[in-house]
DNA sequence: CTGTTAGCGCTTTCAA
DNA sequence: TTGAAAGCGCTAACAG
């Protein structure tokens, strides 16, 4: 491996002004410096990003825990955390943790051990191990679209879900619907919280009565949707209207219904949530809640920057706005169904 | 933060005997090891990996280039990847190249200065800049799925493309059909001109003719899908059957066909190639090849890391096993169409 | 503007 | 089995 050394030798200066010529060339007389750049040229030489991180500090990169690489709506605010990272001139270290603390723990662990400064987590659970807790006090933690539990509060950067349902509820309330189901995600987070409490205010306001035993559900998947549908249509009160919370988990219910005969919207209503790609590609596309999940990975990346390099946060929450598309999953309730 | 020192100063030992309790505990005697093992506990130390790689010259990272990010298909790869290098741990750097070459060098930059030890492409071209082209020489490269272009040749993860468009080929003949249309993704890459090879094939031994013409498209998305869906249609003489090089475009393609008014298969058979989760759950099910594209960048990762440990290859080439999934998007050739 | 020098935190000889 | 000491490749005072 050519080395500082190398250029030195080439362009008969010394290591310290290779390193100036490099980073700050200001510092650094004109001819120096082509001479430098031209044993660089010359030498193929490339710096040892570890050795200036160990002298620096800083590694220049984020890590970031995502509960399941194969979610595209995560992948959407991948996207957005990987381009802004990149601009900023950071790399992004991409862990899937499938939702276990110990590979959470672990791949946290990487910021403990100066291999990134900082850690962007897109699920809810505290990232460390308990052994840890103290040092992770601090470490720049930015959470997007969940809440962290815990004492601490970490920044986060969100939804408004609560909104949100609120306008999917009153979308299906309008088309007179009265009798509802919902397909859960994760229930022990805050964004099921919120989501539900949601479309209760509006039911309450309606003066809609609902059940507990027509929420079903508990993982954000495919399979989920299925299982929910299955469940819901086989209650006795079966409802006219689904709310899924995410667009996976209404794809495998739209599917599912259709499998059992049941027209979507004619017979039963379905929304969803996120907004993946295929949402407005299936048949019939969904009605569902645009998140920007690419602005939100861009601006969590400018948080935890801010953080990393000490500037003041303005506010510890940040809400990004939702946008409800009103597609051909949902239409007026059919009284015969 | 805490460093060996004060590891040291608490067990009463020197650097080097932490730094062997903590990598090779056996060279260190029981009652040592224990009395360094509080010390660490007690002051919640961890090593600074960044130092140790300066060291050992291995960052124990490795990074990954995906042309783009939001590919489903890529993400199931990447997953692999991904579980396989934290089994070995190493950590995966990934890079969104956007098929840009520019972002392509800065990222695969990142295995010239130290960042990691070994680079895993997911697309075709040759990632290092020219003018890095050779230091890249002592690069541990290996692609998966495409093969990369150039004069070096590097170890490439592939599928037998050839083999799979001529069983999905076998299929729709089988079927009847004698009209085809092809959307195509990347056209200047390998797996095209094998793709196309082994439909041309079947349709050589079967007598059937193709016009190049029927050939559209040029990029793997759902656009494109509906995009390629409309020109063949408006061919005068239109296909009965449609290969789609990848699920992404066959999305597109059943949706506009369905937007058209034209049935799926009655009217038109359609076929993808990757066999992504959603393709399962559309309506109808697409007939797809099934790539087994976790194992595969587990296998990837398995190859890197021989390179990395200089363990010789047994072969350059490794060729997957394609599974044909023949669902409801194919069927019979309809005469009236 | 440039060179000398002293480390960053860790690993690894070499001697004891 | 352990410690002293010499670096890994780079950066950053401090002099000059």
């Amino acid at each position: 491996m050519t080395t500082v050394k190398e250029v030195c030798r080439l362009a008969g200066v010394s290591t310290a002004t290779v390193s100036r010529a490099l980073k700050n060339p200001e510092l650094v007389s004109a001819k120096t410096r082509e001479r430098v750049f031209k044993a660089v040229q010359e030498s193929g030489y490339r710096p040892n990003m570890l050795a200036s991180s160990v002298k620096t500090g800083k590694s220049n990169s984020l890590v970031v825990l995502v509960p399941n690489l194969s979610n595209p709506f995560f992948m959407r605010i991948i996207q957005g955390i990987e381009q802004a990272a990149h601009e900023q001139g950071y790399s992004v270290l991409l862990g899937d943790t499938q939702g276990e603390p110990a590979r959470e723990h672990e791949i946290a662990g990487m910021v403990l051990s100066n291999r990134a400064d900082g850690l962007i987590h897109l699920d809810h659970s505290f990232p460390f191990s308990a052994n840890d807790a103290h040092l992770a006090e601090r470490v720049p933690v930015v959470s997007v679209c969940e809440r962290i539990m815990g004492d601490k509060e970490f920044p986060v950067i969100e939804l408004d879900n609560y909104a949100a349902t609120r306008s999917l509820a009153k979308h299906l309330v309008n088309y007179g619907h009265k009798k509802f189901g919902i397909i859960a995600g994760q229930r022990d987070s805050q964004i099921h919280l919120d989501r539900l409490a949601g479309i209760k205010d509006v039911f309450a306001t309606e003066g809609i009565s609902f059940n507990e035993d027509m929420i079903v559900g508990g993982a954000y998947s495919i399979e989920m949707g299925q299982q929910g549908a299955r469940d819901l249509m086989a209650k006795e009160n079966r409802p006219t209207a689904i709310f899924c919370f995410n667009d996976d988990i209404a794809l495998g219910t739209v599917f599912e219904l259709k499998r059992m005969g049941i027209r979507i919207p004619q017979d039963v209503s379905v929304v969803g949530f996120d907004n993946i790609k295929v949402s407005a590609f299936i048949d019939p596309p969904l009605t569902t809640i645009d998140q920007p999940a690419h602005d939100m990975g861009r601006r969590a990346v400018e948080v935890v920057l801010q953080i990393i390099k000490g500037v003041p946060l303005k506010r510890n929450r940040e809400i990004f706005p939702y946008n409800i598309l009103e597609r051909e999953s949902s239409g007026p309730v059919n009284p015969d169904f």
